[in-house]
DNA sequence: GTAATCAGTTACCTTTTGGTAACCAGTTAC
DNA sequence: GTAACTGGTTACCAAAAGGTAACTGATTAC
């Protein structure tokens, strides 16, 4: 039996891997969302997301910086205030999300067979 | 100030959690490869990916199964072989992949500034 | 002085995830 | 009998992720 290719799949992986490393886990997406919303204060930001820490808003806020989903800005007042503002490439982010999001609905119908429940805390 | 509106973006969000928890974690993906390229069998998958071990590969499928993304027939013959096969469902992933490998391929342009450098283990 | 706000950091603990290796039952080949 | 294959399960560890809460240093209001 001949040996299965599969090299080109797993090159093309890579990329898939670096994507979901970089929206993956579970606040980067609440949080660049807040983000795009106007929240701009490192409080503001972690008011506006319930349970989440603020040692895990740190590491993540440093992670998306990195990443350049964000950029931070302290402002030399006098209560020193640190302003995160999200980026061009953040919002090439869209496009992504939105197909994340269709597949999910999707599969919700094809597993449960119907639409996701309302949930109280989240929806209008 | 006003009270900032999120909670319609917040919704969405549950479906996109979905789509990542059915294609996040390190194997689920290379796995899912490994049965559409046409690998059927449990050992047959395993020793297709380095460094899966029994345990990982066992627990994977089974969600992946739970997902409806690959079906698992017990062939009633001698030495009982078990067949993986991929569903119609698990094709729609296809779109998905494709925008998270585009968007990290440009991600990582934008990062580093060129393209991802060729990994010997897996390309051509 | 006391308390509260800002933006975090640090230490400690728990939970989750992943890895190693042994093992089981059944069958085949030697 | 012995070894090797099939498809897994189990127990035990190690590493990573996440949570809790205290604390820092600076400033502002009382």
């Amino acid at each position: 039996m001949k040996k299965k290719e599969h090299k080109e799949c797993m090159s093309a992986l890579l990329p898939v891997r670096d994507t979901l490393d970089v929206i993956g886990g579970k606040w980067k997406l609440l949080i660049l969302i807040s983000i795009w919303e106007g929240n701009k204060h490192f409080r503001e930001i972690e008011r506006s997301i319930p349970k989440l820490s603020t040692k895990v808003l740190s590491k993540e806020l440093k992670d998306m910086e990195e990443n350049q989903l964000i950029i931070r800005t302290v402002l030399n007042g006098f209560p020193v205030r640190t302003e995160y503002t999200p980026t061009e490439h953040s919002k090439t982010l869209g496009k992504v999300i939105l197909e994340l999001q269709n597949w999910g609905v999707n599969h919700r119908k094809k597993i449960f067979g119907v639409m996701p429940e309302k949930d109280s805390s989240f929806s209008a």
